[in-house]
DNA sequence: AGTACAGCCTGCCTGC
DNA sequence: TGCAGGCAGGCTGTAC
């Protein structure tokens, strides 16, 4: 699923591919994804791409901004050549001389037109960037000491932490050693100080490797390929597997109704 | 205020 | 074989 090292990666790519040209078209193929009116950003140009937690921001030179949540399913496929469209494709963005194509298999994502003050309020709900200064031991400190909820809940509520979801959540808390279920105000100050680390650490190699595109996931890169850190995953979805540390059985619960993955042994 | 949970939607898997 | 039912999953709205 598209979480922020996945987010950043198209974002990445988009900066290079679309920036500077015009939105000439859009076809919207389901009303519930695009519910806005096309009509106030066609003959707009796309002059910045930011990513704001899971959400891709394409800034526009009419003080508007096209806001993309790609939710569980959601892809961004960009061409110059060929029609891409697939039996998933929600909205086609025409852009320039290319396309931008929104596919998203459930219809949970959507693109949102939205002016300074809308978008300002809806950034304003989300926590800080896990890459921002904002997100310090002493923040986490502060957020995690009023809560009983086990950590990994904590993590993946956007308004707490920014970007966060299921994949980088099982493999941060693994690389900090942590147990899932753990209540969040129970973290010692060393187990806070190594799980900033471990978050920091597993986003930057998601991002390293173009983010993940396992068998199940429908994230691929803009251009059609696939990202790689699926095959540096150390706990999630290798329940039954033995850990690489210590060939304990990897076991699988659910929390908060999400598969969680981690080793008895190491995170205990 | 914080927390839990149904519902949104589709494809896949399981069991009959 | 075919089909019904259950499940997964990010986030929002609602209920407690």
């Amino acid at each position: 699923m598209p979480e922020l090292p996945e987010v950043e990666t198209i974002k990445r790519y988009l900066n290079k591919a679309i920036i500077g040209k015009r939105i000439v078209d859009i076809e919207i193929l389901s009303k519930k994804q695009f519910p806005d009116n096309p009509k106030e950003v066609i003959g707009a140009e796309i002059i910045g791409i930011e990513r704001r937690a899971k959400m891709l921001i394409l800034r526009l030179d009419n003080q508007k901004s096209l806001v993309v949540h790609l939710k569980l399913s959601g892809q961004l496929i960009w061409t110059e050549k060929k029609e891409l469209s697939t039996k998933t494709t929600r909205v086609i963005l025409s852009i320039g001389k290319g396309k931008l194509f929104f596919n998203e298999m459930r219809k949970f994502g959507w693109i949102k037109v939205l002016n300074q003050k809308q978008l300002d309020l809806e950034l304003k709900r989300i926590g800080p960037e896990p890459f921002g200064k904002d997100f310090s031991i002493g923040y986490l400190q502060k957020v995690f000491e009023k809560s009983a909820r086990p950590i990994k809940t904590v993590l993946l509520d956007q308004k707490k932490i920014a970007g966060i979801g299921n994949i980088y959540a099982n493999e941060a808390l693994f690389e900090a050693k942590i147990n899932p279920q753990k209540p969040v105000n129970k973290l010692t100050a060393k187990e806070i100080e190594r799980l900033r680390k471990a978050i920091l650490s597993v986003l930057k190699e998601g991002i390293k490797y173009g983010g993940s595109s396992a068998a199940d996931q429908l994230y691929i890169k803009p251009d059609s390929s696939f990202g790689s850190y699926q095959q540096h995953f150390r706990i999630y979805q290798k329940n039954g597997e033995n850990c690489q540390k210590c060939k304990t059985i990897i076991k699988r619960i659910s929390l908060g109704g999400r598969g969680t993955f981690f080793c008895p042994k190491c995170q205990h």
